[in-house]
RNA sequence: GGAGCGGUAGUUCAGUUGGUUAGAAUGCCGCCCUGUCACGGCGGAGGUCGCGGGUUCGAGUCCCGUCCGCUCCGCCA
């Protein structure tokens, strides 16, 4: 029987005789004394094995491999003067050990688990080795601190812990879903939930006020080092509230949670910022503001210019901006094709920029300025505050493609400056006030930029009422950011069915598909529906950037890989011929791999 | 669907302009070692250079194709 864990004794259990069962971490034989460092979650603890003590135990000490599940007993010692280990908590201390007890011999393990391993799809395969490192080790159980201070924080303000079902129904809108074939009734067919939103909302209908859930979700899209086909939400919704509300409890929730899984204090509320302003100056609908390099319009300074790019573009309703990358003049030709390529990639026709290498224009490297009058020079120095040794880089065009691209740009120069390095600080954001609707290029129609079932800005409802449509409307929503990541969002419900058949018919949804697709829900909200809304975060994210981590992956025990497949247990895979007659499914073949035509 | 980077001992990596028998560290195996803590010393085994084709007297290295992994774009209400 275990009586401590590794990471437990101290000079004051000296004399004790304890046991701890472990694994072998290292062993280090002196072929006479031989010390073997014991591992569990907690820690090490350092066994010396004697001759002189237990004969039979240090003999079969000489044969212990790494990874051997062990059980030692032994006295608690004080180690011999000048041999104290101050790197680990039980340093002082050491077990000379009188019994040995090798529960679980381990084979020689794929890969060394004190050592950086890079191939991540080893890692993958082997996931139960890859979690004893103590990267991992630690990474789950900071999980697990956060899922707990949100129950916690939650359940203290009176929310109420509810599960939705997985297996729920197939909606039109929004991300690929994963289905699961019905066996009872054939040919039909259940979805995994992308978010408990319509449950959620109709808990608010069923009067529970106040609902929580750490919700797995599911959508089959392609993945990202943030974005796993199943991930995890702090799903929160609230009865009786406004945007205020939300934004307070949510302000609260993230100071519990940094709190008690980093240690860190962060401010007690955040800054706010609109759609608008966000595009505006950085860019993104999610900026990280670690670091300033704003986008700085320059419509004035260019509305009369006789250079046509940034002359037509004003006069076609768009935009002229630029951002100064501060001391980045002498950026390399290959870098500048990357801002380019990324630009391009983002719709830009090209980038113009001015490497400011000294005062006077003449010194100064760029494809426009020959374009540019004095006038025109010297007030886009003052617009934006050139000095030598800066990079200017200019967009110009419709108003939100320049943002995004010289927000991609200002990523990439950061990026290309090291500007975070070691950067350890934690900025938090809200962004309100996001458009209600989008127009789809494809189809020309509008689609919910949130979801259908956030509500318009008070000022902005009457227009949705009356069919005004426009992307001008505005949304009771808001995304909490952190360093540039988009940590969740949500927004005030509509709850009124007049209001929610009002955006149906704003999103092309005709009668018939809303009533079908949605009947529960505009149902629900002819009994007395009270006002709500809430919000989702996504847990995997917020757990990602308290461990410092640059994936989600690194916070998940059991994720999937690029492709979405699990490469420990090797899913997805085919099933028994009987199980799909059982579902009634045929599967198409694949197509066989084209043949090669022999050369001869 | 598209772009980029990568794939060489179990692992982490190096490998020059195409040129002898593809190296190092670590791990593994054997021997030695009674105070180490990434213990140390000596010795040994270990490679289809992802796969297929091509160029060449000669390919880890160059070319084409393909597979796998990662990152990004599209996609993700």
């Amino acid at each position: 029987m275990r009586t401590h864990h590794c990471n437990e004794l101290r000079p004051s259990h000296i004399g004790e005789t304890v046991t701890l069962i472990g694994w072998v971490n290292t062993v280090r034989d002196h072929h006479g004394v031989i010390f073997v460092d014991l591992r569990d979650r907690e820690g090490l603890t350092q066994v010396v094995f004697r001759p002189e003590e237990n004969g039979d135990a240090a003999t079969a000490s000489h044969k212990l491999r790494d990874e051997d599940v062990v059980q030692i007993t032994g006295k608690v010692s004080k180690r011999l003067e000048g041999t104290v280990n101050d790197k680990i908590g039980t340093g002082e201390i050491e077990i000379v050990a009188s019994t040995l007890v090798v529960v679980n011999k381990a084979d020689v393990l794929p890969f060394q688990l004190d050592k950086e391993l890079s191939n991540e799809d080893l890692r993958m395969r082997y996931r139960y080795l890859d979690i004893r490192r103590p990267r991992m080790t630690q990474n789950l159980r900071t999980r697990h601190r956060v899922t707990k201070a949100t129950r916690d924080f939650l359940d203290e303000r009176g929310f109420c812990e509810i599960e939705t079902p997985i297996l729920s129904k197939s909606t039109p809108e929004g991300a690929r879903d994963f289905l699961v074939p019905s066996r009872l009734q054939p040919g039909s067919f259940y979805a995994l939930p992308q978010a408990p939103q319509q449950y959620k909302q109709l808990l608010m209908v069923g009067g529970m006020e106040k609902y929580f859930q750490i919700a797995k979700c599911f959508r089959d899209e392609d993945l990202r080092a943030d974005r796993q086909p199943e991930f995890t939400q702090i799903d929160i919704e609230a009865s009786f509230v406004e945007q205020d509300d939300i934004i307070a409890l949510v302000e609260g929730l993230m100071g519990r949670i940094f709190k008690e899984a980093r240690g860190a204090d962060i401010p007690a509320s955040f800054d706010r910022i609109t759609y608008r302003e966000a595009m505006n100056s950085y860019g993104s609908d999610k900026p990280d503001r670690r670091f300033a390099m704003h986008l700085t319009d320059l419509g004035e300074v260019f509305a009369k210019s006789t250079f046509k790019v940034f002359s037509g573009a004003l006069q076609s309703g768009g935009t002229v901006k630029a951002i100064n990358a501060k001391g980045f003049s002498d950026i390399s030709t290959g870098q500048v094709k990357t801002l380019e390529q990324i630009a391009l990639q983002a719709g830009a026709k090209g980038l113009a920029y001015i490497q400011v290498r000294g005062e006077t224009v003449d010194t100064w490297r760029s494809p426009i300025t020959k374009f540019l009058s004095p006038e025109e020079i010297e007030a886009m120095k003052q617009e934006l505050n050139i000095e030598t040794g800066d990079l200017i880089l200019f967009g110009a065009g419709p108003w939100e493609q320049v943002c995004e691209i010289l927000g991609r740009v200002r990523l990439a120069c950061a990026e290309m400056q090291s500007l975070l390095e070691g950067n350890e600080e934690l900025n938090f954001l809200w962004v309100t006030e996001f458009p209600l609707l989008a127009k789809d290029e494809e189809t020309d129609r509008y689609v919910a930029v949130h979801h259908p079932f956030t509500r318009p800005l008070k000022e902005d409802e009457e227009k949705l009422l009356k069919g005004e449509l426009s992307t001008e409307l505005r949304a009771q929503a808001y995304d909490v950011v952190l360093n540039g990541y988009e940590l969740g969002g949500g927004s005030i419900r509509i709850h009124e069915a007049p209001l929610q058949a009002a955006m149906f018919k704003a999103l092309g949804i005709s009668d018939e598909t809303a009533a079908e697709e949605f009947g529960h829900i505009l149902d629900a909200f002819r009994f007395g529906a009270p006002p709500h809304g809430g919000l989702a975060l996504g847990l995997d994210r917020v757990v990602m950037l308290i461990c410092n981590e640059q994936s989600i992956r690194e916070v998940i025990a059991f994720p999937k890989n690029n492709k979405g497949s699990d490469l420990m247990s090797q899913s997805p895979a085919e099933v028994e011929e009987k199980q799909l007659r059982d579902l009634r499914i045929q599967v198409q073949k694949k197509p066989a791999a084209a043949a090669v035509t022999p050369q001869g």
